[in-house]
DNA sequence: ATTAATATAGAAAACCTTTTCTATAAAGGA
DNA sequence: TCCTTTATAGAAAAGGTTTTCTATATTAAT
């Protein structure tokens, strides 16, 4: 069964198929009795355009691609969202692909999103190997690219991040001013948002001339961990170390922490106070509710659908790299 | 900046773009000596063939869409990993789409889809406004679709399902077996598997001469529900009832409940047992484990990957109905 | 040596649009 | 009435491939 084409429709209508395209995208004066038979001819073919001509000769397929580690973990799920809102105002359509995590999965989505020529493409946390190797580099030249949070030091791409370092900063200072003393840090999986918080972490101990310590999990960077963090936290209890205070990655791990913490007879945050990053959900239904550092995702997520619609629409690809604010939200952890 | 094109490889290499085609897609012989020279071109000019144009002759996008309500669901984030693993194995490219369980967003998207011709369609959970319609059985005429989940009586369209009524009957029968005599249903909000729980949940409860009660909840179907089930469970508790069993429509509602009961000095599962839906992570980290019911996600993505590959390479469209049986996990709720 | 078969490769059509260029008819100005 | 402008619409080119059809050179068969 064959679709309708345009020539069907101008055939029905006794016109050429310029004025049926004229018709359809209205840029072109056209009587108003043909516009009227075109239009009627256009209903009652249920005539639809074929999208994939059109952006053959528009070389523009008013699309954007998506990467994200992951689908399930609120942080992506809330900064998709704003990608896609803005996007979607601006009349493009956004794919969605989740590479796993996988470095190999990532290169290889974007050549299938490049192949269909896509406008323009924003990757979430891009995998290291890629941002280091040059691949990131040599892609922006070729096609509009954003890359949102991830490593950016010294790479010559736009990125809008989330400053993950003041973040760090302001929950330890916070920390020290409660008077904590045996800060531990809780350490995610192989991500480069991780990395960071690390390195201010131990910077900072150092700095304040206290002793540091990192927990770490295997795997996993979002609602898997939990178990993983909850273990690890229990061990440390049980070895017979008095943290009183703890820094998670994410929430997720701060909610393994808690309930490790709370397994192992710990008060909290009487005995140890706890906090968390990322402000999803999950820091408010817990009990206590969880202390957290808001990394305003949606936010974060707008700043890219506009900055990507930007690059895509004006020519200038100029590299820029945008930090968002992060903000302390201190609850009952 | 223009692309490099087929004939800019053919120039290159001093052939036709016929035989640049034929060694890409090596489909038709050409000599050893031909196909080397070619090779390199390809290489030097890094070429890649623009798949608008393959796909505008070839009539095919290798592409399909999966529309799903929520990317941070555990349930349909499960799924949608079992359609893309047997999609991608068959050389296909997924697009995600979420519709955020808006009825207006699902038809938007789906025609977005369309236009760019997509060789199927994969929907989650469709909007019950849309299946009664008979939107969906009209767009089945023109591209291989398929519901998963959803309102399903008496529509002309192909699905895989779970099967929630079994799970749920299961479920009922094995608390009355545990003795159960008032046992609540905290229903979700508005999604037709939901519907089907309840439905049977009432008859249930009547054959078995039991007083029915269910408990309400506005909004969402995943985490951001945690709160709303609990505040529900805790209040129907303090207004002096006793309810001794709960049979929530997910895990996360089940969370909400375990966390409300218990906020009300209920022991679990002492004095109220507590039986969640999906076998998602969560169920395994709560305290106690919650048990659930297991509704197979990954396997049901599974089939329905299989199901439209064979849809869209054989034009087996008969219509067809394939459910997937649910197990019971009783673990220490 | 001539003819038939085969291996190899190019020309051109096709896919479905948009857009530029050209043409006609109607309207306006002298 | 004749010329110029304007309104309207069609023809054809373009976009980048694949595929069918045709052509040539080479090999095999007689």
């Amino acid at each position: 069964m064959k679709r309708t084409t345009i020539q069907d429709v101008a055939s029905a209508a006794g016109v050429s198929i310029t004025t049926v395209s004229r018709v359809i995208n209205n840029n072109y004066p056209v009587k108003a009795s043909t516009r009227k038979r075109v239009e009627e001819a256009v209903d009652r073919l249920k005539f639809k355009p074929n999208l994939l001509a059109r952006s053959l000769i528009q070389n523009s397929t008013k699309t954007v691609g998506i990467l994200t580690p992951s689908i399930e973990n609120l942080f992506f799920s809330e900064v998709i969202k704003g990608v896609d809102s803005v996007l979607k105002e601006k009349g493009y359509t956004t794919f969605l692909c989740h590479t796993e995590g996988e470095a190999t999965n990532e290169v290889e989505m974007i050549h299938s999103l490049v192949d269909r020529r896509v406008d323009g493409m924003v990757v979430l946390d891009p995998r290291k190997e890629n941002v280091v190797s040059g691949y990131f580099e040599e892609l922006a030249k070729r096609v509009p690219l954003l890359l949102v949070n991830g490593y950016a030091q010294g790479i010559g791409c736009n990125y809008v991040l989330n400053d993950g370092e003041g973040g760090t900063r302001m929950a330890l200072k916070y920390l020290i001013s409660e008077g904590c003393k045996r800060i531990v840090f809780l350490r995610g999986k192989k991500s480069h948002s991780y990395d960071i918080k690390e390195e201010v972490y131990l910077e900072f101990m150092k700095a304040h001339s206290m002793e540091s310590r990192i927990l770490r999990i295997k795997d996993g960077n979002d609602i898997k961990t939990v178990e993983q963090a909850k273990d690890a936290v229990a061990g440390y209890i049980r070895s017979g170390e008095k943290p009183d205070a703890l820094l998670a990655c994410n929430d997720w791990m701060a909610v393994g922490a808690l309930s490790g913490a709370k397994s192992e007879g710990y008060i909290i945050p009487k005995d140890m106070r706890i906090i968390g990053f990322d402000n999803t959900i999950i820091s408010m239904i817990t009990e206590p509710k969880l202390s957290t550092v808001d990394q305003q995702m949606m936010k974060l997520g707008q700043l890219a659908g506009n900055r990507i619609y930007k690059m895509m629409t004006t020519k200038d690809i100029e590299n820029q790299k945008t930090y968002l604010e992060t903000k302390l939200m201190i609850r009952e952890s």
